[in-house]
DNA sequence: TTGTAAGCGTTATCAT
DNA sequence: ATGATAACGCTTACAA
């Protein structure tokens, strides 16, 4: 066991209040009692025990992050982000691993809500209205909007605009659109954009259907496009359009020169596939760093008002789009 | 806030210890009490404050993780699979990103240890005997060995020796390898593995050198690897092989045509590059389930005595393996 | 400035 | 079987 206030207490003596205020910066203390006192914790390696701490003043000093799949590279990244901001402030953060399950969303919700003081949901499954109900802390949401909470979304259908935009200025008229699960609040996003993107450039889109977000996803999807009249795909995600790009070479498609790929995220994988994916760049880190500020902010003072911030996105392209081929 | 254990022995109408002995279902109640407290819990949605809990139990019902790097899809599942099991087993998990950071390593060690009834150490950067030294609770390794301490490892050499045998049997003769950071210990392990498969086969192998564990690292290899007499080369990891995989594309080599390739650990994404990898599989979900368990073990009784896991590993043979090109 | 004492929510000990 | 009481390690009135 490590050495309780008291030990420092005792080999500096004075009290262990005295101790407690000399430590925290906070108290009135004597210089000379301070500097004691820190001499006596140092020596004795003396770290004040969190959990105690927080019993008394109802703060963990810990956030908890509530991510569907950290295989998924874009929840990794979050994690990492808000990994690293939270330790810049001093804080520590609890992951749970929801599986894609809103079950088990809602489990960690109660699990964890007692030990953070505050909750970051990242692209949760389940109804948020439930989940915060069940939250006994602030709550930001990453990549979903809710009235109410404070949240941090990015600029999807800019991004989507921006994607189309580029592609129409190679030349393409005609482009197909891999859709993700049904249900999913980027997917919406994203439609919406690409009806933004008809209106401005006139291009004609071409709904595939839905696809499973995944490498499968676009495996299968590759087929569909081939047999459509369309020079360009935009995928649901950058998983998604690696799955396309490795269909397409297998069926000795060349990618750009006989078709045009854009992905969505940016991912590290984006820029692995060969050729290297043109795509949507989704912040992630610094969506992951404003929703440790909103959270800092809200646990400070309660009452602040929810903020809705929205990061902007842009282009990055890389090899996997080119001109169209004449037909 | 949510209600005390003191809110539910008022509304059952007994004392506070007698709740915490009904919900706990060890000490002894009479049924009708038990079935009392447990109606007025649930009627007032009480749970138990883990905090004040852990301070008079000295359990706190959490696991800490240390990783080097959340967004290498190796360290991710890891993370997934301790989460699950970590779940299943009724406790949560920190997990801390050490950015491949000793320091940081460190820094974890200690602001997590005081929080959490054990700590797992996934591929630590930093001296082992150091961390430890700054733990207050148990420690399990994953994909490290140090004395006196319980770990999990994947028989990385038995894994290589397979591949290099596999390679032999498709008629490579001279096999390359790329080495990852010097001082690496599975770097340490994959060496002995060579060594043992050159003394089994009788193939020659060409150290290309040490890169970096990235796709930088295998893209910088592959013009080494085309220059040297290899037909077949053996990467760090699948990242590496990736890199490599890409480099060779854009020189306009073919796999497995003209060169073998195979990877290292079977992340996702060696499923996903074109043509899919033939890699040596690393159980990683199991690791972390092992880890779990050991280390559930090492709470319950901190005397047990270290226990050092090896896991199997085993290849994999997807696309990226063939016979030699004639030369 | 410093010490004393109360209390955070729970469990463990000891009576009853 | 149940209840009172102390204790976990800390912070924070309040008193001195």
């Amino acid at each position: 066991m490590g050495s309780t206030i008291r030990d420092v207490a005792r080999a500096a003596g004075v009290s262990a209040s005295t101790v407690s205020r000399a430590l925290s910066e906070r108290g009135s203390v004597s210089g000379e009692t301070r500097s004691r006192v820190i001499a006596a914790a140092e020596r004795l390696d003396y770290r004040p025990n969190p959990t105690a701490r927080g019993l008394i003043t109802g703060r963990t000093g810990n956030l908890g992050l509530i991510v569907p799949d950290l295989l998924n590279p874009f929840f990794a990244d979050v994690a990492k982000g808000l990994q690293s901001r939270a330790r810049a402030t001093g804080l520590s953060v609890f992951v749970a691993d929801a599986d894609e399950d809103p079950r088990l969303e809602l489990e960690a919700v109660q699990s964890l809500t007692r030990q953070v003081d505050g909750l970051v949901l990242c692209s949760p499954r389940s109804d948020v209205a439930e989940l915060v109900r069940h939250a006994a802390t602030p709550v930001v949401l990453i990549h979903r909007r809710h009235p109410g909470l404070s949240s941090v979304t990015a600029d999807v259908s800019g991004g989507t605009v921006k994607a189309v935009q580029n592609l129409r200025a190679l030349g393409h008229t005609t482009i197909a659109y891999v859709d993700g699960p049904a249900a999913s609040w980027v997917g919406g996003q994203r439609r919406e954009g690409l009806r933004e993107a008809v209106q401005a450039t006139g291009v004609e889109v071409i709904h595939l259907g839905n696809f499973a977000g995944t490498f499968d996803g676009g495996f299968a999807a590759a087929d569909l496009m081939l047999a459509s009249p369309a020079t360009a795909v935009l995928a649901y995600n950058d998983i998604v359009a690696c799955g396309l790009l490795n269909r397409l070479a297998a069926r000795g498609v060349r990618v750009p020169d006989d078709v045009s790929v854009v992905g969505y995220d940016d991912v590290t994988i984006a820029m692995m596939t060969y050729p290297p994916l043109t795509t949507v760049h989704l912040p992630r880190q610094s969506a992951a760093r404003t929703a440790v500020d909103l959270l800092v902010a809200a646990i400070k003072d309660p009452d602040v008002a929810p903020r809705e911030d929205v990061l902007a996105t842009h282009l990055v392209v890389r090899a996997s789009t080119g001109v169209p081929a004449r037909r």
